[in-house]
DNA sequence: CGCAGTGTTGAAGCATATCAACTTGGGTGG
DNA sequence: CCACCCAAGTTGATATGCTTCAACACTGCG
C-alpha cells in the first residue's frame, strides 16, 4: 500500500528491510476523497498525519477577499501533513485536486518512531526539509523570475517529482489541474496564467492538453525557466 | 553564549537542565563575520551547521541577469543551516546582513544527538518546519498580498520573532537593513519599495528610520497585512 | 575635497489585473 | 434524444501596478 513513500524515501537513502517493514506498520487507516474535498481543515489540530498514496493534493490558503494562494502540491508518496506532527496546529488547509487515497500514521506512533528509529526520523526530518527547499524555489520564481519562467520551472520540478514515483511516460506526465488551480499557484489571474501558457506552447517546448503534459525540448525548458534540480535532492546518500 | 538559541526554543516547548547542557556542548567553535560576508556558499556541503548568536543574515538566491531574491532572514537564536545535516548541498547562500557572531555544531555531533535525545531531536526538526511554514507565509504575500499588505506582513513577523529573543523595546526595532535589500525580499525594485515604504508612514502605521523601525499603530498593521501569528507556533506545549 | 552608497523623486513603458464577451464540450433533465 | 446549461478555456479592451531610467540630495569616509 505504501509503496510511493518507499520509492520517495528510497530516493534519498537506501532503507533495511526492518525500516520497511516499521513503515508499512505505521499506516493502520486508509480512505478515499473525492475532488475538491478537503482533506485537512485549516487550524485543526488532528493527533494523525496523512500520506499521498494516489491523486494530487493542494497546500492553500484563502484571504479576506476571497482569492486563494496554493503553496505546495503534493503527489503520490508524499508525507502532506507531516509537520503537523511537530507544530500541532494547521497554519493551512490541504484539499484533494483530484480523487485521492490516503493512509493515517497517528502522532503517537510517530513519536515512538522518534525514540526507536533515529535513521527513518532523519529520513522524515528530510522529506520536510525538501519541502521547505521546494518552498524557497517558489519565493525566487514568484520574486524574481518571469511568469513564463515561473511556469516552465513549475513543470519541470513536477516532472522530476513525478519520475520519481513512476508517474510519467517518457517525456509526458498527466496533470489534471483546471487553469484556476495552476493561476492559484503561481499567484497569477486566470487570464494571465492563460496568455503565459500559450507562450510557451508557441515556443514549441510544451503543450498542455487533455489533462496530460508534453514536453517538446526538455533542454530549452530547462533554460527558460534556468532550473537547477539540486533542491530536490534526487541523489541517494546516508542521510 | 547559546542564550538566543534556548529562547528560541523555550517559546515552543520546556527544557530540561540536561538538555541545555546538551545544547551547550554541541556548539564547539565560534566566529565573528564583517557585513556583506558569506556565512555559507551556495554549492557547498558544510560538515556542520551554523547557529546565530548575533546580527542578522538571510538566505539568497543570485539569478543570472544578477538579481536577488531573499528566501528568509534569520535572527539571533536562529539555525540559519540545520538543513544542511540532512540535505548535504546547500541550495542557497547565507550572507550577513550586519556584523554577525556565529557558532558551529558538527553534523556528526548532531546525528549523534539524534540517537541520544530524541525530545531536542523532535524540537531542531520543529525549527526547520516553523521555517518552512515562514517560507509558506512569504508564498501567500507574493502572490496574492498587496506590496503595501506583504510589507506589512513582514515587520509584523520580525516583530514577534525579535520579541522573543529579547531584541524589540516597546513597540520597535532595530532593522539595520538597506532599501535594497528590504526590495530583494519582497521581490520588488527599489523604487518601488520606496513608495510601498511611504504609503505606510503616510499611513501613520510605522516609522522606519535611523535603521529602526517604530510601529505607531499595531493593530491598524495586523488588520493593512492580513496577520495570523499562528504559524510562527509561539505557544508552549510538549512536542 | 571628492566619491560612493543610500534614499528620494518624476516620467515613460511594460506587465498584469479586471471586466466582459464568446466558444467549446460534457453532463443532465425534459 | 435533444436542448440546454454549466464549467473551463480563450480573447480583446481598458485600467492599474510595477519596472526602468535618469536625475538629484544627503551622508559618511578616504
Amino acid at each position: 500500500m505504501i509503496n510511493p513513500l518507499i520509492s520517495n524515501l528510497k530516493s534519498h537513502d537506501t532503507l533495511t528491510l526492518h525500516e520497511e517493514k516499521v513503515l508499512s506498520r505505521l499506516f493502520t487507516r486508509d480512505k478515499r476523497v473525492l475532488v475538491d474535498e478537503d482533506i485537512v481543515l485549516q487550524g485543526s489540530r488532528p493527533p494523525f498525519s496523512t500520506l499521498l498514496l494516489e491523486g494530487i493534493s493542494a497546500r492553500y490558503r484563502v484571504m479576506e477577499d476571497g482569492s486563494r494562494q496554493i503553496t505546495a502540491i503534493n503527489i503520490a508518496g508524499d508525507f502532506v501533513d507531516l509537520h503537523a506532527f511537530m507544530v500541532k496546529t494547521m497554519d493551512h488547509g490541504i484539499v484533494a485536486l483530484t480523487p485521492c487515497h490516503i493512509a493515517f500514521a497517528d502522532h503517537s506512533d510517530l513519536k515512538i518512531l522518534t525514540e526507536q528509529e533515529p535513521h527513518l526520523t532523519r529520513l522524515f526530518w528530510l522529506t520536510t526539509v525538501i519541502d521547505a527547499a521546494i518552498h524557497r524555489e517558489w519565493i525566487v520564481a514568484m520574486g524574481r523570475r518571469t511568469k513564463k519562467a515561473h511556469l516552465a520551472h513549475l513543470v519541470c520540478e513536477l516532472f522530476l517529482r513525478l519520475q520519481v514515483v513512476g508517474l510519467t511516460i517518457g517525456r509526458s506526465f498527466s496533470l489534471p489541474l483546471s487553469q484556476v488551480e495552476l493561476a492559484d499557484v503561481l499567484g497569477l489571474s486566470v487570464v494571465h496564467l492563460n496568455k503565459t501558457l500559450q507562450g510557451l506552447r508557441k515556443d514549441g517546448v510544451l503543450t498542455w492538453a487533455d489533462r496530460t503534459v508534453e514536453i517538446f525540448d526538455w533542454d530549452r525548458l530547462l533554460e527558460i525557466a534556468e532550473f537547477d534540480a539540486t533542491y530536490l535532492n534526487l541523489a541517494v546518500e546516508p542521510r
